[in-house]
DNA sequence: TGAAGACCATACGCCCGAGTATGGAAAAAA
DNA sequence: TTTTTTCCATACTCGGGCGTATGGTCTTCA
């Protein structure tokens, strides 16, 4: 007992890997995800990794589909509450200063397109995301044919804002400057707001 | 002799190093940038290869240096003949499909944003070529604070197009769906153009 | 022609991470 | 209280890349 109220448990599990791993993808990309040093980092050995793993592919698989998961419920629970359109595509935009866990991941992912394991959840999560955005501007009166490349586009938008952002080339988030860009963007992108 | 005749060297330079190693970094990123494949690769031993330099470090450094030189002089001397700056805009995004290894390679930087060797390269690389597109926006008419939004705006788009190339969630290049693609980004954030 | 230097092969030692094997301690079940 | 399970530590092997040492083979030039 005791586990669910200290939320201190003597033992690990699975989630707490994969929890972990999300972290050190976050801050060192997937590169840097090993086994003996995410070990180290838990103030354990491998010894208990390889109980609840059976490889580092696995580990990797495993967090991915966590985070994607948790991604996409993310993205239809918050943005699928608004109904107009317009704010919908402000709120896009505007979660990128929130959730930074989140993001940081996905930047992360997309330093690894490349790898095999990611490739395929980098497709999934972005072929979501543009279908919410060219889903919001048919709804703002354009044909669904014509809606896919404005889609691509402002999802191009963001994809490199967050590479700029890995090169701190965009004032910081939180910023006057930051919130000037993103009007500016916002102005840009979204149709109807004189 | 006949070495520059025959353009068949019987012993390798430092240049030559680079040159592949720029290779590599283009097909398989800057992590799959190592001594012995790349001897391996050029039918050759590391033996060679701590001849010309004194780690792998120093030819990532020289490398690098080597391709960032290319691409600025690409850049003044392609993009600054150009005088009507709304050309010169839609000139910045059709090269894209030309000149596949300078964007090969800065495709792979871009996914290793935070090593130290590249972080600068990317830095300066990214200012000259904003710069370039607010310079152009400038000379559109627009004021010289406002054309730093824009400029960011646009090469965002680029980015954001490299790392969907990169998933290939983008029409291959030299296809009619890229070329609508591209007349659709030409037309939505190139200025004065109905 | 003989010495010097440029270029490359081979063989080594080192570090580090993956994965395995095995045993120990603590908790749960019997 | 035994006896399993569960969870983790320790100690290996193995592969692969880095860098060094050293010697060999050409070319070049005095």
């Amino acid at each position: 007992m005791s586990d669910l109220l200290t939320n201190k448990r003597s033992t690990l599990s699975a989630a707490d890997w994969e929890q972990e791993a999300l972290h050190v993808i976050a801050e060192q990309g997937i590169g840097a995800l090993a086994v003996e040093p995410l070990a180290r980092r838990m103030g354990i050995t491998k010894g208990s990794f390889y109980w609840h793993f059976s490889s580092r592919e696995s580990l990797l698989e495993q967090s991915l589909q966590s985070w994607e998961g948790h991604d996409a419920r993310n993205l239809a629970s918050s943005l699928g509450a608004i109904s107009d359109p317009r704010e919908r595509l402000i709120s896009f935009f505007r979660r990128v200063s929130r959730e930074g866990l989140t993001h940081e991941v996905y930047s992360a992912l997309c330093a690894a397109a490349d790898h095999p394991q990611v490739k395929p959840v980098l497709d999934r999560v972005a072929e979501r995301r543009m279908a919410h955005i060219a889903q919001a501007f048919e709804e703002l009166g354009m044909p669904s044919e014509t809606a896919e490349h404005p889609a691509r586009l402002t999802y191009s938008v963001y994809l490199g804002f967050l590479q700029l952002q890995r090169q701190s080339q965009v004032p910081s988030l939180s910023s006057r400057q930051f919130e000037a860009y993103l009007d500016h963007v916002i102005e840009t992108r979204i149709p109807g707001r004189q």
